[in-house]
DNA sequence: CTGAATATCTATCAAGTGATAGAGTTTCTG
DNA sequence: CAGAAACTCTATCACTTGATAGATATTCAG
């Protein structure tokens, strides 16, 4: 009867594996997984094949289909995987970030508190070894927006956007929907991100050879000097 | 013997169309050009095929090969038919702002000169009809460097954040390549792409429906107060 | 130990892809 | 008006790709 694990397998056609009595393809399932996390991480929908991934996994190519469905099914579970994980990582900055919005804290509060979580979504970027993975494949459907958009963006970038304008609009004590905040809020988002997805050509600008910790201390150093010049805009 | 026209056509097996002596096809490979830069805007390199690019440009396939050799030169004609019509439609900001990187201008005219490139940059990306179509194909070639990395990178993005990471040293009267002007130069261009070829998400974000001229305008002005605020770094 | 559910494999398919061969058609030079 | 060069087309190939069929192996409850 094997009943579906989480959500809707596609055409729930082949609903299959990881049923509910006993299980060991489990293993199989996440080798598959990390192994398409990689390839979609490389380049695009299309320019993966699952062969590939089949053969990175060390499975034959039915398997996936057995898994997964087709290749878009793979596809998505690739992204509901990164926002779990993508969660777990973010664990301790997310709380840490969070609080701070129930409170009452406006003014100087809010712009240390946003100063924190710049550093700590920069560490995860930069110095993460698996957004590394991600950052590519999260922004490839973000960018152009695929099968996975919507899970990649409820999860990801909308929480994220959110929490970084609503802070802006403490410091500037206005109320949590302010267009201006948000506006600041994604040029300081996509500012940060020149040093991830867009590292190749950062790197090439910065003469760096890569990113790592004193890089990313410079990176934040001016972010930070950014969010300290954040003043109530002139007009709305 | 038919000379090739420009630089060597890849495997320059085929150097073909566009001769010397006689020519009428060159609207044929205008149109293909057109085409195929439309295509490659909308989908990776991968994802489009020949087939329908040679239908929307009302040709037959093998025209194709023909013009271009394959469809990687093809898709390295692009960039560089990018390269040179950006050039055209920069050319009045263009002029008017590698000027003043000869004279002698700094602190607060240096300022006025940034706060020109930028609107001159954000005017184009968001207001041309052309940038709209060119940016996703740019950006998608410079984040995950292809064929057609070198061209771009030379001509356009290096450029652009070499003019604007100097304005930014003349601010601070500091050396032309002073590398925290360089991640201040990253930074804010970045931001501005975030309404570009982060275009879907910033509109998602923005709750706006599209990106006009009032929109850009308060872009605009979000980036002009970031510049106000672009003050010496503490530190090297 | 047995048998049903699960897991995985070896072909094999049908569709689509980039590219070529080679024959016609048009276009301009002399 | 030749006739050579440029142009464009109709097949057709060789190959890749995602997916399925159907047989086989594995696993675990009882």
């Amino acid at each position: 009867m094997s009943r579906k694990t989480s959500a809707l397998r596609k055409k729930a056609k082949v609903p299959a594996a990881v049923s509910a009595g006993y299980r060991k393809g489990e293993e199989t399932r996440q080798r598959i997984l990390d192994a398409a996390l990689k390839a979609f991480g490389a380049a695009s929908f299309k320019a993966v094949t699952t062969r590939r991934i089949s053969e990175a996994a060390d499975v034959s190519l039915p398997t996936l289909q057995y898994y997964f469905g087709d290749k878009e099914g793979l596809y998505r579970a690739c992204a509901e995987t990164i926002v779990e994980r993508y969660r777990g990582h973010m664990a301790m900055a997310g709380t840490r970030a969070a609080a701070p919005l129930k409170t009452r804290c406006v003014g100087e509060a809010a712009r240390a508190q946003l100063k924190a979580v710049i550093e700590a979504l920069g560490g995860f970027l930069v110095g993460s070894k698996e957004a590394q993975l991600w950052t590519p494949f999260v922004h490839r459907e973000l960018r152009d927006p695929g099968p996975a958009f919507e899970i990649l963006y409820e999860n990801l970038w909308r929480p994220g956007v959110e929490l970084i304008a609503r802070l802006i609009a403490r410091i500037w004590d206005r109320p949590d929907d302010d267009p201006d905040a948000r506006i600041r809020a994604l040029l300081l988002i996509f500012g940060l991100l020149a040093f991830q997805p867009g590292r190749s050509l950062s790197l090439r600008t910065m003469r760096w050879s890569s990113i790592g910790p004193e890089e990313l201390a410079k990176v934040l150093s001016s972010l930070d000097a950014q969010i300290d010049a954040i003043a109530a805009p002139v007009s709305t």
